[in-house]
DNA sequence: TAAGCCTACTCATTCAGTGAGTACCCGCCT
DNA sequence: AGGCGGGTACTCACTGAATGAGTAGGCTTA
């Protein structure tokens, strides 16, 4: 009914790049973010949680649900994406995240989608998201300069921001390399 | 009346550490929170936020309100911590803290106290984190070389964590050897 | 026949966090 | 004289996240 009336955060666009692949089920999608790797190892749900979520994306116009009756059992509510949540999936997926701290989760899950997209989607992602820090981190770093001999603390804060930043530079850099070729042939192909 | 039914957490107990240094009225805490440097550039409290913490922590017996009238004005309440809030707070300044995400805020905001305490707490403070973090690393560590041939994303996930720990240990370092020397004449003695 | 899992929810509640508002006093600027 | 800003101390209503527990029926396997 309100179509569209806000976007979608970290949680909610991962669940529709699940159902990007194919459409799945509620039950379906609660065992894959309750496994122990892939986008499990990322984070989780619990199931009222998830649910509360479907509802929403469904509400707003980005998945819809068809319900499949088979036989005797009690039907299975299948969830799809509209042209709409897929638009909105993969204009997530190829953005960089802002904040290095969103680099843990949100990125870690656009990550893992933009793989199934193929090696050019990755090495966009990876690429654009080393800019994205490379500026916050010269940013920090003049920051840091300034604050050396007067604010011990303050530097102390700003240093560790800087290094986590640096690491995460040189994670992505691990990242391209690790994914430059064939990424296993388990992936469901679309390599 | 419901004393210490749950402990405090980081904000609170660094809303403790405020008051240790010495007594204050919760708009100078707020005012302490909304400045760009020290504690505020860690972490910031809105004023109904700050309000709801305070009330929360003198029900529960961790600070107490003395009423502080001055002439024709408003008086002043003034807060200041009870032994077991003092208690409390000494506690936790002194504990590392157990994920290596509870760095980018906790560990922080216990350094900035840390640092009042004088100069043993403060690298007592660092080693213990060191250990913490070496243990927890070597954990990731073995994890990740299983992982390495057979699951390149759950190994990319566990190689982001490391390098954020290496960089966390790193950085340890620093604050060992900035702090080592006397921190500034700024700080209110007791060093 | 009972355990347990597939399937799909709902409900009540707790907790954090926010924007806005209320009150009153004081001193300064216009 | 009047208003603005800021010190001082809150309160209120609301949104939104998140969780534990409960409900419901069917199927499979020990």
């Amino acid at each position: 009914m309100s179509p569209m009336v806000k976007l979608p955060l970290t949680i909610e666009h991962a669940l529709l790049g699940l159902l990007y692949r194919r459409p799945l089920h509620g039950y379906q999608l609660h065992q894959e973010l309750t496994e122990a790797h892939d986008l499990g190892l990322v984070w989780r749900l619990k199931e009222a949680q998830l649910y509360r979520l479907l509802g929403r994306l469904e509400e707003e116009g980005y998945m819809e649900a068809t319900s499949e009756a088979q036989g005797t059992r009690p039907p299975r509510k299948v969830l799809s994406l509209t042209p709409t949540g897929e638009a909105a999936f993969l204009a997530w997926v190829r953005a960089p995240v802002h904040r290095g701290r969103e680099l843990r989760l949100e990125f870690l899950a656009k990550l893992y989608f933009a793989r199934q997209l193929g090696g050019e989607t990755v090495r966009n992602l990876i690429e654009a998201q080393r800019q994205e820090l490379q500026e916050a981190l010269d940013d920090l770093t003049r920051q840091a300069d300034r604050l050396r001999q007067t604010r011990i603390y303050d530097w102390l804060v700003l240093e560790f921001r800087i290094g986590q930043m640096r690491a995460m530079l040189a994670w992505l850099e691990t990242c391209a390399t690790a994914l430059a070729f064939p990424p296993s042939p388990s992936g469901r192909g679309s390599g």
